[in-house]
RNA sequence: GGCGCCGUACCCAAGUGGCUAAGGGAGCAGUCUGCAAAACUGCGAUGCGGCGGUUCGAACCCGCCCGGCGCCUCCA
């Protein structure tokens, strides 16, 4: 059974779908002005990764995210590069597809863009006017705040206390300072739709309501985004949809928690962000182990918790799936010795999927989920050091890839993964090929065996100097990994 | 000013009323090894920011205090 906290109730809650066995949900994605920074990485992945669990649970999931592509932040930029609006937004949607791509983050079901909704937008915010919910003033349409009672009820706030505390310039045109733009006529040279009160472009939380309504349906299961959409953005879907449909929007409403730095929130205006293509080039490991480190890092603090990221937490998270790949490269090699160990296999892979399982009903705790297969690890590894046979070996090896499916984790080639810590991988540059590699080592094998242990020390260095680690098995024959 | 969140060992991090407070990393000791590495074993919070309270029983509930953060303005 699963359970899940929604910030509308500010509780955990039995999760039942609107229609059994479907899920709808709708993300916020990214306004494409700019490139993703750990934060859009969090929120990508922590949405994915729900959306993988509930398919799993055998649920056919709609899944909508969005990209935000006419904005006031993206007419700025269009201007500072002096390039069309167009050009930023299909530069910065390129990048987010090669991002989202190197964190093995899947695209959604549906992928709309506000710029393709215009009729839809347009429709509702007539819909609006016409339940007398929303006003026109010149060009520009609001949406008046004191005409939905319920607003207020996700971030939960009153009206009056924000007033208060507004710092907000109040434009003497809105009938309440807190009154939100659905439309913004527009100003010359500004991108432009035509609609009923004159040309101009939708406001930032209307086109999510439009396009959640559109793809999933007036009333659906699933709402995400950041903890920093509840207010306002969240907010005023809420006002925006139902006061215009008189039927709920969305039933669930997730937030993930923030990327911090040293404590702080991550953010462009605190100019201490990371963007996810700068922590890739700056890695020295291919993509995948990369992006693969990432996930797990970024999966080993519960989705609601703020997450603090330093290089110092990337390589415990390294280290963490060395282990993992390690054990994978001694399963691969089962077979070798006895297979005492294939009876307690059953007991080891049998409950799994149920660990997991409760790990995740429990609103999708990911580190306790990942605690499970830090324990199966060991317990693989005891019987691996019993001995086990290939079949055994395999079984196992399946066991993991498969519940690392979930999390986007475990599905390298053994060979594919790095072993060197970062230090040792930025100093060698240079690559020795497998043959060589091999080579040294039947040679340094053939020295052990004359017990020249001078020598064997020797290969043993310079291998190192490459970044090569040696393990020596109990049969005699050696294990590398670089 | 309003609303809300967080504080668990050296570091990261689950647990939110009841067996010995998960798991990982680091450290130390041991087993194995020619030496290593890996793996395994053992050690490590009599205590969960502090002080009170509720309860047969609290890290978990309530109150106050200390420390940190977020939202109220674009923000994942």
């Amino acid at each position: 059974m699963l359970k899940i906290y929604n910030t509308l109730t500010g509780r955990k809650e039995e999760f039942e779908p609107l229609t059994a066995g479907t899920v709808k949900m709708y993300v916020c994605g990214v306004t494409v002005y700019d490139e993703c920074h750990l934060g859009h990485a969090r929120s990508a992945l922590v949405f994915e990764t729900i959306r993988r669990y509930l398919e799993r649970s055998g649920l056919a999931v709609t899944f909508v995210k969005n990209f935000t592509d006419v904005d006031d932040k993206i007419i700025k930029r269009a201007n500072e590069l002096k390039i069309p609006w167009q050009d930023v937004t299909s530069r910065y949607i390129d990048a987010y597809y090669r991002d989202m791509g190197r964190l093995g983050i899947q695209p959604a079901t549906v992928e709309p863009k506000a710029t393709e909704h215009m009729a839809e937008i347009v429709a509702l915010v007539e819909a609006l006017i016409r339940k007398d919910v929303a006003y026109q003033v010149n060009g520009d349409v609001y949406f008046q705040v004191g005409r939905y009672v319920g607003y207020g009820r996700l971030s939960k706030r009153k009206l009056d206390d924000m007033q208060a505390g507004a710092r907000v310039e109040v434009d003497a045109r809105k009938r309440h300072p807190m009154d939100f733009a659905l439309w913004k006529g527009a100003k010359p040279g500004e991108p432009s739709w035509e609609s009923p009160w004159g040309k101009g472009r939708p406001g930032w939380h209307i086109e999510c309501s439009a396009m959640a309504m559109k793809h999933l349906g007036e009333t659906f299961d699933i709402h995400g985004g950041g903890a920093d959409l509840i207010f306002p953005h969240h907010e005023n879907e809420i006002a925006q949809s139902c006061g215009a449909t008189g039927k709920e929007f969305a039933r669930y409403w997730l937030h993930n928690g923030f990327v911090q730095i040293n404590q702080e929130k991550m953010s462009k205006s605190l100019g201490n962000f990371f963007t996810i293509r700068e922590i890739f080039e700056k890695w020295g490991y291919r993509e995948a182990v990369t992006g693969e480190t990432l996930r797990y890092f970024l999966l080993s603090t519960h989705y609601r918790s703020p997450l603090d990221f330093s290089d110092q937490a990337l390589q415990e998270a390294k280290r963490a799936l060395d282990g993992f790949y390690g054990l994978f490269q001694r399963l691969e090699e089962a077979a070798q010795d006895s297979s005492r160990g294939d009876a307690h296999v059953p007991a080891l892979v049998e409950p799994l999927d149920g660990a997991i399982r409760q790990a995740m009903d429990d609103d999708f705790n990911t580190p306790a989920a990942i605690a499970v297969l830090q324990r199966l690890r060991t317990d693989t590894n005891k019987l691996a050091d019993a001995g086990l046979s290939r079949q055994a070996g395999a079984r196992l090896l399946e066991a993991f890839r498969l519940a690392g499916r979930l999390f986007g984790m475990f599905q390298l080639s053994t060979k594919d993964w790095e072993f060197q810590d970062l230090g040792i991988k930025l100093k060698t540059a240079v690559a020795l090929s497998d043959d060589e590699i091999e080579r040294l080592i039947a040679d340094r094998n053939e020295a052990r065996k004359r017990r020249d242990f001078a020598r064997a020390d020797e290969v043993r260095q310079t291998l190192a100097a490459q970044g090569i680690t040696l393990e020596d098995r109990p049969d005699g024959t050696t294990r590398w990994k670089r």
